[in-house]
DNA sequence: ATAAGGTGCAACCTCATGGTTGCGTATTTC
DNA sequence: GAAATACGCAACCATGAGGTTGCACCTTAT
């Protein structure tokens, strides 16, 4: 299970419009290079390595270069990391609740 | 269906630690106050209000006045928001992976 | 060999963020 | 009414994030 630590890294690598378009971009399946995803994106080439190199190291990307060029692919992996955290809290919240319901239901006014 | 710029708002304010913890805190499904927060959180009361009005305006928490105290409620369906999201891209990577496979399978070496 | 394509590095700028401190205001409580 | 509680507002500070530009480097194509 991601930590509380780990977590808030990967939410925060997604927390950025222009990162999370890349992260959606890589939702494809395949394997993209810097170029080619920084032409479809309103920024610089530059900035662009910049969120994927942040997006690698919040484990939400893995790189591999071939040739003159590095092809980033998504690591699904992590998108359950994130989503069983939410579910994590999820879970506490309903828990919480039921446990009220059942004790209202139980007596006590 | 959470937009992509709504989605990265929510990833964002779930994005830093201090933040992650008091939304996790009201994991617990009951209300609770600024003061109640700050103490269980290592940094000070208006920090700790900077945060909450952050995560309200991500739609993450809401807030009632009550006398002379703010009570902070968990916002669950926000919680499904962002797990709709992550599915979304999700599904479409399973999606073109299928492909990829169908298309293996059905010939071209 | 030369040119073109793909990336790395580094400096630089601006602005938002996370945090603090200090003081003022409303609400309870005694 | 006075003291304690719970909060708001504003100034301030340091750092980091997102972005750009310029140039150098390696790889592939001609």
């Amino acid at each position: 299970m991601a930590t509380s630590e780990t977590a808030a890294a990967i939410f925060a690598a997604l927390g950025d419009p222009t990162r999370l378009s890349l992260f959606a971009a890589l939702g494809d399946g395949a394997a993209h290079s810097i170029t080619e995803l920084a032409d479809d994106a309103p920024v610089t080439r530059q900035a662009v390595t910049k969120h994927l190199k942040a997006l690698e190291r919040a484990g939400l990307v893995a790189s591999a270069r071939n040739g003159r060029e590095i092809r980033f692919v998504m690591r699904r992996e992590a998108i359950d990391d994130a989503k069983g955290f939410l579910n994590h809290i999820g879970a506490q919240w309903d828990g919480a609740l039921d446990r009220l319901k059942a004790h209202v239901e139980t007596g006590e006014a």
